[in-house]
DNA sequence: TATGAATGAGCCTTCATTCAT
DNA sequence: GATGAATGAAGGCTCATTCAT
C-alpha cells in the first residue's frame, strides 16, 4: 500500500547519501573543514541546503562518517593474520600497495590530514580512527618484533610517521616529489 | 610632557606587533586558522580590535606576517657557507638541533601545519616558504651529492619529508611517540 | 479482498483523525505551538507526516481543530435549560464539576492557556471561542440576575476569570497550589 | 589618548541597550517569543542584526533581562516594612496600585504571561522571579494571619491568583472587561 | 490513499572589517 | 594613533509544506 516500496526508499536514501559524501569529500578535500560551506557541499551533490539533514545530523557528523567510510574503504584491502609471520617481502608489498591506495585516493587523504590538523575535529574521530589503525600498526609490530628489533611497536609507530611524512609532501607536490624512491630506500633502509 | 621621539614611536610599534604576534601564534595553534576570531587574538594581546588593523591588513596578511617571522627566527641558525662540505657529524648535529628547536617551538609548527593544510592560505605563503626553506634543502642536496648519492636533491626532499613525519607524528602525540629514537634511526640509517 | 464499504473508510479516517488530535493535544502542551514540530506530532501519532495533511490544512488548522473539538468536549457536561434557574447548590456544582474536569485535562489547558497567550493562534479561534463560551456565561449571568446582582454579566465574565486565575496556577505548580481550598473560597465568597 | 571617554562609551551602550530592550518588550509582547525574530526587534529598535549580540549574547538572554529588569522596575514601588502589619485600607491601596500599574504596563505584562505560558522559556527566569516576587506573598501571608485567618500563605496564594486571573482577562479583552469592578469586588469580599 | 524525500525560506549567531570620534 | 560600536554577509540548522510515486 505504500507508495513506494521500503526498496525503493532505501535505494533513494543509498544513492543519495553516497552522492553528498562524494561531494562532500571533494569539498573538505579542496577546502579545509571550515571553509567548505554545507551549502556548497549541498551544490556540488546538487541537492537542496535542507536534504542534507536528512542524512546527516551536522556538518560535524558528515566529515565524521566519510572520514571512517573511507577509512574503513581504504584499510579493507588489509587482511590481517595473526598467526602468520609477514616476510620482508610481504611487509614490502605491503607498503608498496599503501602507496598506491595513497596515490589513487588523493582527495580522501587531503581531508584525512585536513582534519588530522584541526583541533575541534580530530577530537571527533580518534576513536574510531584508533580501532582502525591500530591492527596495521600490530601487524608492522609483529614484524619488527620477529626479526629481533628492540621495542618493535616503537619501530612500527616510526615507520609509520615516516610514511605519513612522505605520503603529505607527495600530497602537497604531487608533481615533483620522488614518492617512489622514497618508498624504496624507506624499504630498504628501514625494514 | 615633552612630545615622543620617533625612535620611542617606533619602540611602542615594534614592540606592540611582537605582542599581536605572539598572541595570534598562540590562537592560531590552539584553535586552527577559520576558528581563531581576531577579537580574541587582540584580548590576547591586550589591544582593541582596531588597532590590529594598524598593524596588519587583514586576517591573512597576520598568519602570512607570523608565519614567515616565525620561520625566519627558526632557520636563523642555519648558516649556510656553501663552500664548506658537511660532515656526517656536523650534518648529524644539524638534524638534532632541528629537533630541538621543533620541541621548543610546538605552537609555531602547531600552527605551520595548521597553515600547511589549509588549501587557501597556503597559496599565500607559497613564495616566501620556499625561499627560506631552499637554503636548507640545498645544503643536505650537496652533503647528499659530496657523499656521491644519485640525485641529491631528491635525497634531500626525502629526508625532510621523513622528518616532518616524526614531527607531526609528535606533534599530535607527544606523550607517547618516540621522537629521538626515531631520529636517531633516521641518522642512523638515512644519512 | 473484498473492497472496504464507504463506512470502513469513514471509520479509518476518524480514528485515525482521533490519533493525530491526541498526539497533537500532547505535544503542543509540551512544547507549545510553535515548538512542537509537524514531524514530531506525526511520530507520535504513528502517522507519516504528508498523511497530516489529508486530515488538516495547515499546523494552525490543526491547532485549531483540537481546541475548539476539545473546548466541545469539556463543555459537553454543561446542560443549558433556559427555563431553570440555577440554585446556589446547583451553581457550587457546576463549578466544582469544572475543577475537576480541568484536573482532569491539564493537557488540553496547558495547550488552551498556551494559545491564548499566542496573538497569532488566539484570532484564529475567537469567534468559536466566543461561541461556545457564551452558554456558560449566559447561565452564570443568570444565577447573577436572579439573585438580585446588578450588571449580571459583569459579574459573570469577573467569575470567569477568576477561575482562570486559580486553575491557571494550579496548573503551573500542581503539587502546591491549594486548588480546592480557593474553589471552595470562592464558591464561598462569591455565589 | 582614547578617542572617545570611557563615560562616552558608557552612555553608547546605555542608550542602545535601552533601546533594544524596549522594541524587544514591544515585539515579545505582540508575537510571543518564538515568533518574535531578532531580526524583526533589531529593525524597530533601529539597529543592525549583529548588534544585537553585542548587548546580549543570546535570544534568551534578552528575554531573560529584559524580563528581571521589568519585573524589578514594576515591582520596585513595594516596599516591605517587616514590623508593619499592614491595615486593610493599606492592603486594599496596594491591590488597587497594582491594578494601576498593571493597566500602565500592559506590554510587559502580555510579554509575562507569554513567558510564563512557554514551557521552555520559564525555566530561565524562574530564580529571579521568585526572589522579587516572594516578598509580596509574603507581605500578603503576613496580613492573613494577623487577621487570623488560617494557613494565610495558601490565602496569600490564592488571592494572588484571583488577581492573575482578573488581569489575564483585562489584558485580553481591556475594552470590555470590568477590571476596576472585579478589583473592588475582591477587596470587599477577599480581604 | 499513504509515504517520506525534497525544498526553500527563515532563524539565530558569528565575525572580519570599517569608521566616527 | 586608539577605541570599540556598528555593520552586513555568511554560516549552520530547522521545519512547514509539497509532490512524485
Amino acid at each position: 500500500m505504500p507508495p513506494r516500496t521500503q526498496e525503493q526508499y532505501q535505494e533513494i536514501r543509498t544513492e543519495r547519501k553516497t552522492r553528498i559524501m562524494q561531494a562532500a569529500l571533494e569539498v573538505f578535500s579542496e577546502e579545509g573543514f571550515d571553509k567548505a560551506s554545507i551549502s556548497k557541499i549541498a551544490g556540488r551533490a546538487g541537492v537542496s541546503k535542507g536534504l542534507m539533514y536528512n542524512y546527516f545530523n551536522s556538518k560535524e557528523d558528515l566529515i565524521k562518517t566519510i572520514f571512517i567510510d573511507a577509512l574503513n574503504k581504504l584499510m579493507g584491502g588489509f587482511e590481517d593474520d595473526p598467526d602468520k609471520i609477514p616476510t620482508k617481502e610481504m611487509f614490502a608489498g605491503f607498503i608498496r600497495k599503501s602507496m598506491e591506495d595513497f596515490k589513487n585516493n588523493l582527495p580522501y587523504w587531503r581531508m584525512y590530514f585536513t582534519v588530522m590538523m584541526q583541533p575541534d575535529v580530530m577530537g571527533l574521530v580518534e576513536k574510531e580512527f584508533l580501532e582502525i589503525a591500530m591492527p596495521v600498526l600490530t601487524m608492522m609490530a609483529k614484524y619488527y618484533e620477529n626479526r629481533g628489533f628492540e621495542n618493535p611497536m616503537a619501530k612500527a609507530r616510526i615507520l609509520g610517521a615516516i610514511l605519513d611524512g612522505v605520503g603529505v609532501n607527495y600530497m602537497i607536490d604531487p608533481e615533483n616529489f620522488p614518492y617512489e624512491d622514497a618508498v624504496e630506500i624507506i624499504i630498504e633502509k628501514l625494514t
